[in-house]
DNA sequence: CTTGGATATGAACGATTGTTCAGTTACCAA
DNA sequence: TTGGTAACTGAACAATCGTTCATATCCAAG
């Protein structure tokens, strides 16, 4: 027995990567093998390789993805007129689509220091590029006097921080709406920039 | 060759938790052996049985450590007289004492997963009751008129995500000292509780 | 001077790791 | 109907894993 019934390639592809999110997600890169991602898309540890090069690289495009995706969806998110108006829907931006990939979000924090210096880098370069999205707003707010700040860098740092916290309590069907925290952390941004 | 020259067990013991805190906290629980904490000791990987049950006690064990050192200090911590000062007093304690043991607060954080289920419950136990102190805290100071927060419990995770996320990004001998950045944090806590 | 416990070695255990590869099958184009 | 290739298996590789244990050495106490 070797090939199964059918052309797989298209299906096999994104079953490993889905696979290989949900249990580094789970146990941790490090903690998981390539024999249980195989078990979990139902196929044979050595049929892995024709879609990933190795166990780094799979981790790799990943968090590169999850980068990818983040910037570009935020590229396209309507900002609104004022740097107060492009402060919330950053802040109700981050929430949402963190909640909507905790699995992602997840991973691109915990396992940094399991990629390779070069791969490190990369996922690196993008992280600071989304927080420069952030300090760019603070910055021009500071500048029209709409904020209050001592410290942009800083700042950027704490809120990034506070809202991506929301990911380790937030669970579904609890007693608040995605909106609704939504709603209050904004209120609580709001405060902490002064405004 | 067995057993050097001198008695080591009172030294030895604290050898192998301080090289397990760093590795750990370097590479990960799953990603380091026995082998490379003997190492870093300078004995064999038999010799670590003497001090631990197994691999996942001395996780278990810097973690709980931890955890108690924690709450220990903040039960000494002097905290005012009002719920604001007692606020003010958990921001600048919660930063000073995360910032002074990096590797600990990192295993602490990140290796939750690698627990045995009872082991688990234990240490979220420990958070728990951590979490209740500042939620303790901020009901203090809603009676009191003090805040205006419109969910106490969601106001506490969000403060402690900004807070404990200056370990991310500090650096030692950077462009601030710790004092200036728990005054700017001190800030915006303030403002987020809307005093 | 002897004895016994504390401290450590070093070899060994079976299990599992990431990865490679020759062979096998199923599909599609000609 | 036939060939070629894409998709996959199953076995094998050396390396490493956590843990155990018989053995050896050192020190303190009697």
């Amino acid at each position: 027995m070797a090939r199964k019934t059918g052309s797989h390639s298209e299906i096999t592809g994104p079953r490993v990567r889905a696979a290989a999110l949900t249990l580094f997600a789970r146990h941790g890169f490090a903690a998981v093998s390539m024999r249980q991602i195989a078990r979990e898309v139902g196929v044979q540890a050595g049929a892995l390789y024709l879609y990933t090069k190795d166990k780094q690289s799979l981790l790799f495009d990943l968090m590169r993805t999850h980068m990818d995706e983040l910037l570009a969806a935020w590229a396209d998110e309507p900002k609104g007129d004022t740097a107060l108006d492009a402060l919330e829907a950053f802040s109700r931006f981050h929430i949402r689509f963190h909640l909507e990939r905790p699995d992602a979000v997840f991973i691109a924090y915990m396992e940094l220091r399991n990629l390779t210096d070069e791969n490190f880098a990369a996922i690196e370069a993008l992280r600071r590029q989304y927080e420069g999205e952030l300090e760019a707003i603070l910055r021009a707010g500071q500048e029209a006097g709409e904020l209050d700040l001592s410290d942009i860098r800083l700042s950027s740092m704490a809120i990034i921080a506070m809202l991506t916290g929301v990911n380790t309590w937030y669970r579904e069907g609890g007693r608040l709406s995605r909106e609704a925290v939504a709603d209050r952390y904004w209120d609580m941004v709001k405060g902490a920039v002064g405004a």
